[in-house]
DNA sequence: CGACTTTGACCCGCGC
DNA sequence: GCGCGGGTCAAAGTCG
């Protein structure tokens, strides 16, 4: 897991600038294992996340998923076997009636000009802000980057600013396939071998007009029948499957990452 | 023919 | 400065 970025998150739960990160934090979640490939987007399904974190053991845990999946959660504290130092994995599990689980992790990554403040408030925000990503400060640096594809000329011309990530979520499912049906479309930009692994990650990219938001799918070296997925950004739009129950109340709208 | 995937090349950040 | 590794680009190939 040392490939997947690293969550860095200070006493008060929220996200650090990417200097030394004192704490990276990991969630596991168990799901039901008769969902097949649930509908797990964080991006799109997962709603009103946060996780109040602590970096002592009285970890505060504040999570409300499709309310549907998980209605309490307990929570344990535990060292991972990751190289990564300082890293540590928040293990919660769904109750106890839904059976043998998926195993689904969960991690919250570096968002250098975001905490998790800001985000929710962003949230509430993003309609208003037209969709706009970062709003505030960042401006524009959102547009410097509007289109993903970042030309090495503009590259070069964005260098020299502090670079600025978008927020990241890092998935872990038990599955056959690579690629999980989120909801969204995805276009295959990149494959890449990474160094002591067997399995290749691939990179994909949302292919609705003006999104920015990128995934990353690898096997873990450890376990090859656990995919990774580690989805950067957050989306403008609904998922595509919804697009035609085009019903859906806007409200919805504030949920969708 | 358009959408998507593949894949080698390139760029950049980072550690030494 | 150099080399390595990860991330992205973009041309070519594939598919429906």
């Amino acid at each position: 897991m040392a490939s997947t970025s690293q969550a860095m998150i200070n006493n008060q739960g929220l996200f650090e600038d990417d200097q030394e990160a004192p704490v990276t934090q990991m969630g596991f979640f168990s799901f039901p294992s008769n969902m097949a490939h649930p509908q797990l987007s964080p991006l799109g399904c997962l709603k009103n996340f946060s996780i109040p974190c602590s970096t002592n053991n009285n970890i505060s845990t504040n999570i409300n998923l499709s309310e549907t999946l998980i209605s309490s959660l307990s929570t344990t504290s535990t060292t991972t076997s990751s190289p990564s130092k300082h890293m540590r994995e928040d293990h919660f599990t769904a109750s106890d009636h839904f059976g043998g689980p998926q195993l689904l992790s969960l991690q919250r990554s570096t968002a250098n000009l975001w905490s998790w403040g800001e985000v929710n408030e962003c949230m509430g925000n993003k309609l208003r802000s037209g969709g706009g990503f970062n709003g505030g400060e960042d401006h524009d640096d959102h547009d410097h980057h509007h289109h993903l594809g970042v030309s090495a000329m503009k590259m070069k011309k964005i260098k020299g600013r502090r670079k600025v990530r978008e927020p990241r979520f890092c998935f872990k499912t038990m599955s056959e396939v690579d690629v999980l049906d989120d909801g969204y479309k995805w276009r295959k930009y990149g494959q890449k071998v990474v160094k002591n692994t067997q399995h290749p990650r691939s990179y994909y990219r949302c292919t609705q007009d003006n999104c920015r938001v990128k995934k990353r799918v690898e096997r873990l070296a450890e376990d090859p029948r656990m995919v990774i997925t580690t989805y950067e950004g957050r989306h403008v739009h609904s998922p595509s499957h919804d697009l035609e129950d085009s019903q859906a109340p806007s409200l919805l709208n504030n949920f969708f990452w």
